[in-house]
DNA sequence: ACTAGATGGTTCC
DNA sequence: TGGAACCCCTCTAG
């Protein structure tokens, strides 16, 4: 209707039905020149009358007239073909069928980012190794190494724990939101998004500010400094944050106050997004960051561009950490989908040992994963990380949380839960317990092994996969369950019915802490 | 049952 | 160098 009434001041508008054969145009001065494709021409705007198969034709069109009278531009066309919502090209559809989610062919793998085939066919998503690129030779320093690593290493059994993968729900937090950071015992130290440091006392609820970043209140994005990195270093006795300027602060634990001046650790102006303290060399500090590097830096003489070793990445780095027990591996988690494992600080840090190709590349809306080390793996190679894409488990688009052997890419475990949809970027493993927290922004779970009923095994052996229940709106033992008495630094709840609570998980040194606190408090 | 919008790194101009 | 457009598997309020 209302596009018949246009005057010929108003753009052209050709539609383009599925079938090609029925085409038409609504302007008056109609001269069927539409053999363009039906997309290229605009602005993006028509896209959403593409989509619009269906009902509701008409008033779309008016809505379109109306968005023309406004801008005044020539010519439209409508699409009414099918076309593919990511590359909007027609022909074929991409998104997801059930809870099998179909790539567009007309992009590269989603999983390993190389063009030529799709994610479902990726050979890292299909290969046992789940996407290993081995060492480089050249990482052996001498050739009697490149000799033991050939010939007699394979024949050395390697000294393989049985790993107890925590697979079963016990207890479920959904919506949650809080933002604390790293705790100490009985006290909390908080870097914020304000550029604050605070260190509230769990007994007390008390809290004191040791550090503002923004003294003179909001300025603009162009001033205000946000905290992300943050570590503790408890043999130094200072707290160390750093920004989204690519500055490290410290902060003394003894005194509270701020010790030195801001040092730029990564490319000024972006974000340091990880600090590590070595667990066993006190003296040796990782940081990451959105410039693709993470960095090794010594304590003693930290200053801008006087970093140990350099660790580029091809992306930015979601985290990197030092390993739990010997302090001498570094596994690092990046956006081009790929985990990275140094095997030794001491040894050529030039290019990783490994690469493991795994998705975790996360869009933007998600806190972004952060692959860690099982601090119970004596051989210190088995890693926690969240799965970006989904698998379709019995009719359920599930994202499992992996387990990695990160001397070989290998997946040992998959786990997931058919009442756990989202995505969980940041899981931690309990340094004595067999117990998975995992969470995101707005969820956390609790993990432990299935020992009372058998863990429902799939027919391909070297992955598990979990049936289990979890409670959506309400955690059952959690605070009850006395097994929680070994969370270090953690607090109970006393027996009280938990309900709306906040939580954070988080790690001091080497114990898990998850901080509960009440939303009264 | 549907969609807009929050959000941030990257790329292109 | 800065601004704008772009972006594949979210999540949820409306």
């Amino acid at each position: 209707m209302a596009p018949r009434t246009r005057r010929n001041a108003f753009p052209k508008v050709v539609i383009e039905r599925d079938s090609e054969s029925e085409q038409s145009s609504s302007s008056s001065d109609d001269d069927d020149d539409n053999g363009e494709e039906p997309l290229s021409d605009s602005e993006g705007e028509e896209v959403v009358a593409a989509a619009a198969a269906g009902s509701g034709k008409e008033e779309k069109m008016e809505e379109e007239d109306a968005a023309v009278k406004k801008k005044g531009k020539a010519p439209i066309t409508i699409s009414l073909k099918k076309v593919c919502k990511v590359c909007k090209k027609p022909g074929h559809e991409a998104g997801f069928k059930g809870a099998t989610y179909v790539d567009c062919p007309m992009k590269p793998c989603f999983l390993c980012k190389m063009p030529g085939h799709t994610t479902m066919s990726c050979p890292h998503r299909v290969a046992t190794e789940h996407g290993v690129i081995p060492a480089p030779l050249r990482s052996t320093h001498s050739p009697l190494e490149y000799v033991f690593q050939r010939q007699l290493r394979p024949k050395i059994p390697p000294i393989k724990p049985a790993h107890v993968i925590p697979n079963q729900v016990c207890c479920a937090v959904i919506r949650y939101h809080s933002r604390f950071n790293p705790v100490n015992d009985g006290t909390i130290y908080a870097a914020s998004s304000d550029g604050t440091i605070s260190c509230i006392d769990l007994e007390t609820g008390l809290s004191s500010s040791l550090m503002n970043l923004n003294p003179d209140g909001w300025q603009g994005p162009n001033t205000w400094r946000m905290l992300y990195g943050m570590d503790i270093n408890s043999e130094k006795s200072v707290v160390l944050v750093a920004d989204n300027f690519g500055f490290l602060y410290m902060v003394d634990t003894r005194s509270n106050h701020k010790t030195g001046d801001a040092i730029m650790v990564h490319k000024k102006g972006s974000k340091v997004v990880g600090l590590h303290c070595n667990p066993v060399h006190p003296e040796l500090l990782l940081s990451c960051g959105n410039d693709h590097f993470a960095r090794i830096w010594d304590m003693r003489r930290l200053e801008a561009r006087s970093a140990l070793h350099e660790l580029p990445h091809k992306r930015v780095v979601n985290s990197a950490y030092f390993s739990p027990l010997t302090g001498c591996k570094i596994l690092t988690t990046a956006q081009d989908n790929r985990l990275r494992v140094w095997d030794s600080i001491f040894g050529d840090l030039d290019s990783p040992s490994r690469e493991i190709v795994h998705s975790h590349d996360f869009n933007r809306h998600l806190t972004p994963f952060r692959g860690e080390w099982d601090p119970k793996d004596p051989s210190e190679s088995l890693a926690v990380i969240g799965r970006y894409i989904s698998e379709n488990f019995n009719g359920a688009a599930l994202h499992p949380i992996d387990f990695i052997d990160t001397s070989n890419g290998q997946l040992v475990a998959e786990v997931m839960d058919p009442n756990i949809t989202t995505i969980t970027p940041v899981n931690k493993l309990h340094p004595r317990d067999d117990v998975l927290a995992s969470g995101s922004s707005r969820s956390l779970f609790i993990w432990r092994p299935n020992w009372t009923s058998e863990a429902e095994e799939q027919k391909d052996e070297r992955r598990i996969v979990i049936c289990g229940n979890a409670e959506k709106t309400r955690k059952k033992g959690f605070g009850d369950d006395s097994d929680d008495d070994d969370m270090d630094g953690g607090f109970k709840s006393k027996g009280k019915k938990t309900k709306s609570l906040k939580l954070e998980v988080r790690e001091s040194k080497s114990a898990l802490v998850i901080a509960k606190a009440n939303g009264e408090t």
